[in-house]
DNA sequence: TAATTCGCTAGACCGA
DNA sequence: TCGGTCTAGCGAA
């Protein structure tokens, strides 16, 4: 008899366990809101492999697991294309781990694969379903008969967001005593905010008459069927915090999709908060996540800080001791609604923002948004590669051990060509740079495990890298074919892109699946080197890098026999200049004459045209690497590297140095810079500089205790916690540099307790203000002498 | 259970 | 007190 065919979008996989078996459970948004289907025939299995197959299947078969833990079946795996494998199938998860930690009482000696791949994950790369996708079932009642992937379409999500405000009597509040004062909730154009037993007047509030009442309600709008829920930090705050209240006043809290209450997994070293079927985005998550991808740039993570570097807002924060202040006295209570309400905009927006990215990354990785949001490059990585071997029918290689991982960090390799600039102005500069340098070094040399030293003469002769590696001309390495689909998705999506046009109606879509394309591409080299890879090769990583700087050093010389002159050149560029007798055209056709001899996919591509640019002098003398500054034809700056792009300066200094910069690019004029550097001067000597221009971030990277130089944020992270500031690991401090004491680190204290005006003049006129632009003023013969009140003659000391 | 290497610079630290 | 070395952080690609 026929199932009845059913289509929906893939939110969420897991299993259940029901009578020592374990099943797996599809939640599928469909037309009906969201649905559960059951697999009840998919098994949790891994692979063995033995020297003897039949002998290790006996074996097996006699071996008695502790707490009764038993293998179900044992077959030759159709998957697999290698001889002397085995799969071992369970009725459970809990018969594979008990049997795969036990695998060394097996008196013969086994090698397991894949017994590391979590149950649902597995499901999902064997059926390869995408996640946040379509699916398309076979089902009898709610039981699969088939499942496989859907059509693909552009799908929209039901997102919504919550947050917590919370009592915290001179203390961290504690869910088990102190009260939620208010909850707020976000959904798209509507946000409410939920409190009780107070006063309020903005019409946003709904005002309860207990804490258990406001809840209710909360949970209430948080069980509408949502496809997503955001937070921010809502996997170690608001639903640890809400589950714990919700327990104590006896509320349901059962909003995942099939009814139960959010769990608390154990991730890594902290906590993420798990719904079934309905997806958690943490956004705070996701933006850690992004921003090691190199997506957002981002300091600090609290959400004040990200509200305002994504979206130039200031964002007020309300103190907790504030917020205690407020309840009690009921002053200022709608101040607070306000707040509480912004947050779980701000948590909605930027999960909202970020979305089209993340469904596409899951997509192509096929993993959930749940995952994925709390994943790495790495990992993402991983997944792909896991599909693929899946597909082509190669186990997939286990995780390093902790020993040979380490092995693997202390041998390293060399990385990218830099070349030294010449230093100095120069005019009408061309930028060419490789488009997407390693993968099209990856693609276009076949470079993968795999398909390295392989036995033919042929490919040695062909195909080596110039550290001696060799890579297979014959067969496609695993690598490389994920590689390609990846690159050749990627060109594909771009074209249509370019005619569809940036502002048509499906370009969000094809920019965000190219974005996550990208991401996917720039994570394999760095995979390679990595000492947790499944797949690390040194070997292959090396020769990517040796072919870079092969690549990128043989466009130099051709410019210059072309008749430019090279300026700089770093990893996967090369900075000409111009000569008079020379158009842009010019660097057109020696851009097109480099493409005509490069292998497979590589790519030079012309980054832009500059009127003017300016590279400094090193202390020793050398021309600097990794610093410079660019002006285009329009008048836009570029500034690479020099202090005003770091974090660990001060503003005051920053900003000279974007207006020295400025004068001399733009303006061409050394004495408007001279004139700005002493405006600056004068004014930070007069004591008129304000304390926001004067705060120097920087992280502390590990505990207190542990530094063996104490710098100038440490003494000042000290100095605030003997005052009872509390400052963990990894939170970036602000501090300024004051008169009082001997060093620099003595003098150093953290913004906060600064009063305006004290601060140490001399110290940010000599260690701020004056090397951010000392070395660009020396490029134009200027000395240190001559960025003082009074020109030439003068001497160090009148400044001081 | 954080993709890589290359590079600059500051300020502490330490011994003469 | 000076100068060299090392620790530390951040950025480029």
């Amino acid at each position: 008899m026929p199932g009845k065919e059913i289509e929906g979008v893939l939110l969420d996989v897991d299993y259940t366990g029901s009578g020592g078996r374990s099943i797996i459970r599809l939640f599928v948004r469909t037309a009906s809101g969201i649905e559960i289907f059951e697999d009840t025939e998919f098994r949790p299995y891994f692979f063995v492999r033995a020297r003897d197959t039949e002998k290790a299947e006996k074996a097996l078969l006699g071996t008695a697991f502790s707490d009764g833990a038993r293998i179900s079946k044992i077959s030759k795996p159709k998957r697999i294309n290698e001889l002397n494998i085995l799969q071992l199938e369970f009725d459970s998860v809990k018969d594979l781990t008990g049997v795969r930690s036990e695998i060394n009482k097996v008196p013969v000696a086994l090698e397991r694969f894949e017994h590391d791949i979590p149950f649902a994950k597995r499901y999902l790369l064997d059926h390869t379903l995408l996640p946040m996708g379509s699916v398309r079932l076979e089902v009898e009642g709610s039981r699969i008969i088939r499942a496989a992937p859907g059509a693909e379409k552009e799908e929209k999500y039901g997102v919504c967001a919550f947050d917590l405000e919370t009592l915290s009597p001179g203390r961290f509040s504690d869910p088990a005593k102190d009260p939620v004062l208010m909850a707020s909730f976000a959904e798209k154009n509507n946000a409410v905010v939920l409190s009780y037993g107070k006063k309020f007047h903005s019409g946003f509030v709904k005002t309860f008459r207990d804490e258990k009442e406001a809840l209710s309600a909360l949970v209430q709008k948080l069980q509408q069927g949502w496809d997503i829920i955001c937070t921010y930090n809502g996997d170690s705050f608001d639903f640890p915090y809400l589950l714990e209240r919700c327990k104590k006043h006896g509320i349901g809290f059962g909003i995942s999709s099939d009814g139960s209450a959010p769990k608390i997994k154990k991730k890594g070293r902290d906590n993420a908060a798990r719904l079934h079927g309905v997806q958690h985005l943490d956004a705070y998550k996701m933006l850690v996540f992004l921003a090691r991808l190199g997506v957002v740039s981002l300091i600090k993570f609290d959400i004040e800080s990200v509200v305002g570097a994504l979206y130039g807002e200031t964002k007020r924060k309300i103190a907790a001791a504030r917020i205690n202040e407020i309840w009690e006295t009921g002053e200022g209570l709608d101040g607070l609604a306000d707040y509480c309400r912004e947050d779980s905009e701000s948590a909605l927006r930027i999960g909202t923002q970020y979305l089209p990215l993340m469904v596409e990354l899951c997509r192509i990785v096929k993993q959930t948004l749940f995952e994925v949001s709390r994943s790495s490059a790495s990992m993402l990585v991983e997944y792909l590669i896991m599909n693929k071997c899946g597909l082509a029918g190669a186990l997939i290689a286990n995780k390093p051990d902790d020993e040979t991982s380490k092995q693997r960090m202390l041998q390293t390799y060399k990385g990218g060509f830099v070349m030294e600039p010449l230093p100095g102005l120069h005019e009408n500069i061309a930028i060419l740079d490789f488009s997407s340098l390693h993968p099209t070094i990856m693609i276009s040399h076949n470079i993968s495990p795999d398909s390295r030293a392989c036995g033919h003469e042929e490919c040695r002769g062909k195909n080596s890298a110039p550290t001696g590696q060799w890579f297979c001309t014959k067969k496609e390495g695993l690598l490389v074919s994920i590689l390609k689909e990846l690159f050749e998705r990627r060109m594909e999506i771009k074209k249509e892109l370019k005619q569809a046009g940036k502002n048509s109606q499906g370009a969000t879509l094809l920019d965000a699946r190219q974005h996550a394309l990208k991401i996917l591409l720039n994570s394999f080299y760095g995979y390679l080197g990595y000492s947790r890879s499944r797949f690390y090769s040194r070997e292959c990583a090396a020769a990517v890098t040796a072919w870079s700087r092969q690549y990128v050093q043989w466009v130099g010389e051709k410019a210059e026999k072309a008749g430019f002159t090279v300026l700089y050149g770093d990893t996967d560029s090369a900075h000409l200049e111009i000569p008079p007798e020379k158009s842009k055209k010019s660097v057109e056709e020696f851009a097109a004459g480099i493409n005509s001899e490069l292998p497979g996919v590589m790519n030079l591509e012309i980054e832009g045209f500059y009127r003017r640019g300016i590279f400094v002098t090193k202390e020793s003398g050398e021309g600097a690497k990794k610093k410079y500054a660019l002006i285009d034809h329009d008048g836009r700056l570029k500034i690479v590297g020099f202090e005003y792009v770091r974090r660990d300066w001060a503003p005051i200094a920053k900003e000279t140095q974007k207006e020295v910069i400025m004068a001399i690019l733009r303006d061409g004029s050394p004495e408007k810079a001279i004139g700005i550097i002493r405006d600056k001067v004068r004014l930070l000597k007069e004591g008129r500089v304000p304390k926001k221009d004067l705060v120097v971030l920087t992280q502390i990277k590990k505990p207190l205790g542990k530094y063996e130089s104490i710098g100038p944020h440490v003494a000042a992270a000290k100095k605030a916690i003997a005052r009872g500031r509390e400052i963990d690991v990894g939170s970036v401090i602000g501090y300024v540099i004051t008169r009082s004491g001997k060093s620099i680190s003595d003098r150093s204290c953290l913004e906060e307790y600064v009063n305006e005006g004290n601060y140490d003049a001399d110290y940010y006129i000599q260690n701020q203000v004056i090397p951010a632009v000392i070395k660009i003023m020396k490029e134009l013969g200027y000395s240190r002498e001559d960025l003082v009140q009074g020109g030439k003659q003068s001497s160090i000391g009148s400044f001081c």
